[in-house]
RNA sequence: GGCCCGAUGGUCAAGCGGUUAAGACACCGCCCUUUCACGGCGGUAACACGGGUUCGAUUCCCGUUCGGGUCACCA
């Protein structure tokens, strides 16, 4: 046996397959020419974010549009950083906006697909076949360096203001023997495992990333951590071998990666795989004091996507609104073909912005209020019902009461070329429902009417007050009774001569609708009040009279 | 600081050497209208700066400035 081949032995003693054993395991995917293999590769270091739904939608996009594979994989090589329920909380996120995931990761003990596992703290086995070829080929070596020691040779290189890291002469264990390495293995230190870089500072290497463009950049030659000390690799490593051997095509991940690229690509060459092609998308931006930076996790409560849970927002305003961030052009084709599936829009990673997008809650407003705008009136009652379940309890009550009472109200003026646009999330419902249920407490009447002229209206309109009407002959009621309480039937003629009445019907009804609803401004009143039904009604009017 | 990337209205953005520099959101005004909302019409508002190249630069090149990313046994 040669020293390396005792050492890889000693380094691991329990791996029995070879990388040829793996390669046969995984063959390359049958898959139609052009069909993309992507993935979302998320960390379980906290909830779902949003910028990591934006890159999975950008992946499954990439996917559905090529008839490729979309699959998940749940980096959890960090045991520090890892969060209680964060893998559940992720993938419960991506069903929730609708990203089906065709192979992957799909919680403790469960996974579809034939290149798993697909948790990588399943694969160390493969890992570490993986290292120990490479000690085979002495393309790696085991790192005795201690934390303290490491971050004494970066003081060292900062106050020489050189380039700070293990590469070159700092890298001390690149040299040490094979024997040597064996001596202290036995001895019990800790180890990294290392690799042995073959690059060099001065090339440079120049790769197309489908979204940014050619980049170059100086070639990698820091002799990167393979396996930490407790044999978990680290991510540049995982990628490499996952990605390979999941037969990934496109890795499209966060701009976060693009200063590890030339490490990727040395990566996959060292090992003798054939690198993927790269997209690296733009993170979410948020402002503020006038500067833009990353959406934060700690500090901004829209970067969670349980905020627009919380909120209600419905997850189909979400994405489309993640969808015109993606391509811009998303809006136009969207106005055009207002019924169509988002899957039929044609998207490319080609027409993704280079620069990050600010996060603009205007948009998503918008946004949705025309996904709500679209809704029947039952899928708002029972999106409206889910939502207060979790977050409004006291609105659940009401709402969940009398549900044909609750879809009527949401019906009117719902529906029609011209729908409103109230409601831009569920939590927009009890401000604008409100007075469905209670009676108004407050009468904000119009200023120009005096207590007089508003008691006058009321109790001329009570006794021609017919539930059963519709519309038109409701307002036609309302006319009527204008000349008698000196109010002006039509609001031209009224406009012409202002002086010669009180009001007009407008101001009639005005009153009529504050008394009814406690409010200046509301949908349709008709409808309000045929849904209120007589009695109710004729409480109110009369309730507002008494006030008078 | 080194290395990357970027820079068009307040925001998202079209644009690929010659344009009155699109469109959307937000904002303002008018119209429609029983209120509000919707809708329609209109408006305010932009090519960071300095040099080149060119008959001509928002567009190409170089600097400057500004912004972002990255330099871990984190991903």
């Amino acid at each position: 046996m040669t020293a390396l081949e005792q050492l890889a032995e000693l380094l691991f003693p329990n791996v029995t397959k070879t990388p040829e054993d793996y390669e046969a395991l995984y063959p390359p995917r049958n898959l139609k020419e052009g069909a993309r293999v992507v993935r979302i590769a998320p960390s379980p270091t906290g909830y779902l974010h949003l910028g990591v739904l934006f890159t999975a939608t950008i992946n499954y996009l990439t996917a559905r549009s090529t008839d490729g594979v979309f699959f998940f994989r749940l980096e959890d090589t960090d045991k520090k950083r890892e969060v209680d329920g964060g893998a559940e909380d992720i993938l419960a996120g991506l069903r929730q906006y609708g990203l089906e995931i065709d192979e992957g990761y799909q919680g403790e003990t469960a996974s579809i697909g034939d290149y798993g596992p697909y948790r990588q703290s399943d694969r160390a086995e493969i890992y570490h076949a993986f290292v120990k070829a490479l000690v085979l080929q002495n393309l790696a070596y085991p790192c005795f360096c201690t934390p303290d020691e490491l971050s004494a040779v970066r003081e060292k290189q900062d106050g020489q203001k050189l380039r700070t890291g293990y590469y070159g002469e700092f890298a001390t264990c690149r040299s040490l023997t094979p024997e040597q390495a064996m001596e202290k293995i036995r001895a019990g230190l800790p180890y990294v495992m290392r690799l042995r870089s073959p690059g060099d500072e001065s090339h440079r290497i120049k790769f197309d990333d489908m979204i940014k463009g050619t980049i170059e950049i100086p070639e990698n030659d820091q002799d990167i951590v393979l396996l930490k000390t407790d044999g978990i690799p680290t991510y540049h490593f995982a990628h490499a071998i996952d990605d390979h051997l999941m037969r990934t095509t496109h890795v499209i991940r966060g701009d976060e990666w693009i200063a590890s690229v030339p490490t990727h690509i040395q990566l996959f060459r060292v090992l003798g795989f054939k690198p993927p092609k790269y997209a690296h998308v733009s993170p979410i931006m948020k402002e503020e004091d006038g500067s833009k930076r990353k959406l934060s996790k700690r500090k901004d409560p829209e970067a969670a996507v349980h905020f627009y849970t919380e909120q209600g927002y419905p997850p189909e305003s979400v994405m489309e609104y993640l969808h015109t961030i993606a391509n811009s052009d998303y809006e136009d084709w969207r106005r055009c073909n207002p019924d169509k599936p988002r899957s039929a829009f044609p998207f490319n990673l080609k027409k993704m912005s280079v620069s990050g997008a600010l996060f603009d809650l205007n948009k998503l407003n918008d946004v949705s209020k025309n996904v709500i705008a679209g809704m029947t009136a039952e899928q708002v009652t029972d999106a409206v019902i889910d939502w207060a379940r979790d977050y409004a309890p006291d609105w659940h009550a009401l709402l969940s009461k009398d549900i044909a009472f609750t879809t009527g109200l949401f019906s009117i003026d719902r529906g029609g070329a011209k729908p409103r646009k109230d409601l831009a999330k569920w939590s927009d419902v009890p401000a604008y429902a409100e007075y469905f249920f209670n009676a108004p407490s407050e009468y904000p009447w119009p200023e120009n009417l005096s207590a007089e002229d508003i008691r006058t209206i009321l109790k001329a309109y009570l006794p021609v007050y017919d539930p059963t009407q519709d519309k038109q002959a409701w307002f036609e009621t309302i006319k009527a009774l204008c000349p008698a309480v000196g109010f002006c039937p039509e609001v031209k003629e009224y406009k012409k001569q202002p002086d010669a009445y009180k009001g007009h019907a407008g101001d009639v009804s005005t009153v009529i609708r504050v008394a009814v609803t406690g409010r200046r401004n509301t949908p349709d009143l008709c409808g309000i009040m045929s849904l209120l039904g007589k009695d109710a009604v004729a409480k109110r009017l009369n309730a507002a009279l008494n006030t008078l």
